[in-house]
RNA sequence: GGGCGAUUAGCUCAGUUGGUAGAGCAGCGCUUUUACACAGCGAAGGUCACAGGUUCGAGUCCUGUAUCGCCCACCA
């Protein structure tokens, strides 16, 4: 008897919860329950979306997409994993508690202190994590969730810790004076990602130091100049070429300052007078030249951005003391040309604070120093970042993006890894006057821990590793490492790509992942990116509410080749919503017209049911190169075509007179054929709508598996 | 400023080694035929941004132009 749940349309809603659960009491997401003793391993881990967060349509697309490809693998034989997490967030979340705590009970974080502002937002963490969890639940997300790893779980703790220890042991962590994004507002260093730029009107002053200084140079910023200590000029610039070397002495508005001429290959000769007055200690690019030509770097701006040099300028604010020195300038007869020209203004993204270069005392990961790996062989982690990618080891699904990688690459400095916040893993450092110590835990009396955590990108970076037990030698870590694929958003590329590639190169000597599959970012109806402050959020939950979860699963894919950005348009949804009831009316009109054949016997096919059949095999076989290719969109718009527009449109529609007919050998041909084209039209779909199909295969009298989710990927006939 | 893309039907986008252009949605006409009106059938719609070049042949390769966008650097 026909399934009484075929009598109506297919209903998402009432569907999705139970068979998700199915699928999860099933255990089959778990590799170690998979049937059929399967050898070849098939990992995925899923970037981790942020734990105090609701999930939106990037995630979304990201769940559907490593879903479709998870599930193919799994049907194929693989032994599949695929393993959740959720991120801390460290900056994002402690700003959210912390603003709670103000509304609430306004209190800073200095009034609560370290330790109580922590058990507060593990507290909020643990209130909150389910949201996102459950909807990603509501995905279809087939994930082991036997193996879920949160980024400040107490193992992926221990192994952060674990990796600044080797890697300080290795040489490869230092502490130093760098130039760092100071924000005077909000008294914190910040991460280039947090800078925000504007472009403001700026006044560009043309001088020289005193009356003898023969080369004229350019700044917006007169008041730092008394913190120069060179003037670089490029090397074949032959304006200048006769002073290279030399040195000179002037008192700059009350400042004694000793000036060298240097060439340098950075300068460029066309812009201003092509001379760099060079302030190492608030400029990065300057640091560098003096770094290079073995220069002083004198501070002469504090955290609060006054002047701390003697004279007139001692202690006013930098703004005030840029008026003072153009002043000095002009009296003196030292200024040449003033000009109003447009200028892009570092500010921080939080407190819009402009951004002072200053050097402080941070944490570093030496990115060109070498170190000698257990064999001996000597290496750096620039060259391992590059050899990932020359060797082929890992490869980048999209060509531009491997350009772009390459481009990072080669212009990455040393990487800053503090953070001078209180939520994220501490290091692991412990002083005592002028001694310190690298370890877990206090040597004991008198001494005191490093007060700033890891930058989240150093953990992030092991996030491949931690997720598999490392530093354990786990059989999780030796069966599933590397895993084969990352896929993630490309506006992540530097930040993460490219530190797990540098974490696994140096912990394992191996990569993290062989293909790197950057999927587009979704764009509202506008093409506007998707962001909090725009308000333009698509919740993707409430979409699968209207039009089922496969629907938006599908919508969001299709037509989005890797690396291409898409809209989300609420009538695409709806026409795939209007496909998964397709499917459901083509499967309820070949279980009326198939009861009772019996499919082991015989039949005599046709040559049109012959040339049906090999069309179906044509699919399969596009599909499942699609599939190889990480092509998802193309595999899932063949699957479709073939279904709506070959399956139902002409073999159903052919069949029905057969089915009607007289001929009972033609009649039972008919019906194993299109049982057939079901059964196997549903496995080719079941990656990308998993929902419907897996409903319609519960209730197949005939199958090759109990459940679609492991049933055995179709082979074509033809090769 | 350096690097990298995009420009194809009204809208959103595919088009994998060069061989007479495709889908979804919207729109038009017809059809309520027991799988499905969340449907079927049919028609319409594009000098593939522009200008050159290579080729028997270019949406596809090369050069240039225009517009839009992304990444990096931030500029003295």
């Amino acid at each position: 008897m026909l399934d009484p749940k075929f009598l109506k349309p297919y209903d998402a809603q009432s569907s999705e919860g139970r068979i998700y659960s199915t699928w999860e009491n099933s255990g089959y997401c778990n590799p170690d329950n998979l049937p059929h003793n399967r050898t070849e391993p098939f990992s995925i881990v899923l970037p981790p979306p942020n734990v105090t967060g609701t999930l939106h349509m990037g995630s979304a697309l990201m769940l559907a997409l490593e879903d479709m490809i998870v599930r193919y693998k799994r049907m194929q034989g693989f032994k599949t994993l695929w393993i959740p997490g959720t991120d801390s967030a460290a900056i994002a979340t402690q700003a959210r508690v912390e603003k709670n705590i103000q509304n609430a009970e306004g209190k800073s974080r200095y009034d609560l202190g370290r330790e109580e502002l922590l058990r507060r937002i593990d507290v909020y963490v643990e209130s909150t994590k389910n949201i996102i969890i459950g909807q990603m639940r509501a995905t279809g997300a087939s994930l082991d969730w036997s193996r879920y790893a949160y980024t400040m779980d107490a193992e992926r703790y221990s192994a952060v810790m674990h990796a600044f220890i080797k890697m300080y042991e290795a040489g490869l962590i230092y502490r130093g004076n760098r130039i760092v994004n100071w924000d005077p507002k909000g008294q914190t260093t910040i991460s280039d990602d947090e800078i925000v730029y504007e472009e403001r009107d700026a006044m560009l002053y043309t001088f020289t130091y005193g009356k003898e200084f023969p080369i004229p140079i350019a700044t917006t910023r007169p008041e730092t100049k008394v913190g120069d200590v060179a003037v670089a000029v490029h090397p074949s610039d032959e304006r200048y070429a006769e002073y290279v070397g030399n040195v000179y002495d002037a008192v700059f508005c009350d400042v004694p300052i000793r000036i060298t001429v240097v060439a340098d290959h950075t300068v460029d000769r066309e812009f201003g007078t092509g001379a760099v007055g060079v302030t190492p200690a608030h400029s990065l690019a300057d640091w560098d030249i003096a770094d290079r030509h073995n220069l002083q770097r004198p501070q002469v701006i504090n955290e609060y951005a006054k002047m701390t040099v003697e004279g007139r300028l001692h202690g006013k604010k930098t703004t005030v003391a840029r008026e003072e020195v153009v002043a000095w300038l002009r009296s003196e007869g030292l200024l040449i040309t003033e000009e109003k020209i447009k200028h892009n203004v570092a500010t921080a993204e939080r407190t819009g604070g402009i951004i002072e270069p200053l050097p402080k005392l941070q944490w570093f990961v030496a990115v060109n120093k070498e170190f000698t790996r257990p064999d001996g062989t000597v290496d750096t982690l620039k060259e391992v970042m590059r050899r990932a990618v020359d060797s082929g080891k890992t490869t980048f699904l999209t060509e531009r993006f491997e350009k772009q990688y390459r481009h990072w690459v080669e212009n990455l400095r040393d990487w800053c890894i503090s953070r001078q916040i209180w939520f994220g893993h501490r290091i692991p450092v412990w002083y005592q006057g002028d001694a310190s110590k690298v370890q877990v835990t206090s040597p004991g009396e008198g001494w005191s821990q490093d007060e700033d955590v890891l930058d989240t990108w150093f953990s992030s970076g092991l996030w491949t590793m931690t997720t598999l037990g490392w530093p354990n030698d786990t059989e999780d870590l030796r069966t599933y490492h590397p895993t084969a694929l990352i896929e993630t958003g490309y506006d992540i590329l530097s930040f993460w790509v490219a530190r797990m590639i540098l974490m696994s190169g140096f912990f394992l000597n191996d990569v993290p992942f062989k293909t790197v599959y950057f999927h587009g970012i979704v764009r509202d109806g506008q093409g506007r990116k998707i962001s909090k402050s725009l308000g333009n959020n698509i919740d993707p939950v409430d979409l699968a509410a209207k039009y089922g979860m496969d629907a938006v699963r599908i919508a969001l894919i299709m037509g989005m080749a890797p690396g291409t950005d898409s809209k989300v348009d609420e009538n695409k949804i709806r026409g795939y919503k209007n496909f998964a009831n397709k499917i459901w009316n083509i499967a309820r009109f070949v279980l009326e017209n198939t009861e009772g054949t019996d499919l082991t016997e015989t039949h005599v096919f046709s040559a049109e049911d012959q040339e049906d059949l090999a069309a179906l095999s044509r699919t399969v076989l596009d599909v499942t190169k699609h599939m190889d290719e990480y092509r998802v969109d193309l595999a899932a718009d063949r699957a479709y075509h073939y279904v709506w527009h070959t399956f139902a449109d002409e073999v159903i529609e052919r069949a029905k007179p057969i089915l009607k007919g007289t001929d009972a050998v033609a009649q039972r041909a008919t019906a194993a054929k299109l049982y057939t084209i079901l059964t196997t039209s549903l496995k080719l779909l079941h990656p990308f709508m998993p929902f419907v199909t897996e409903e319609i295969w519960l209730a197949l009298p005939q199958k090759d598996a109990e459940l679609l989710l492991i049933a055995p990927w179709p082979k074509s006939a033809i090769q």
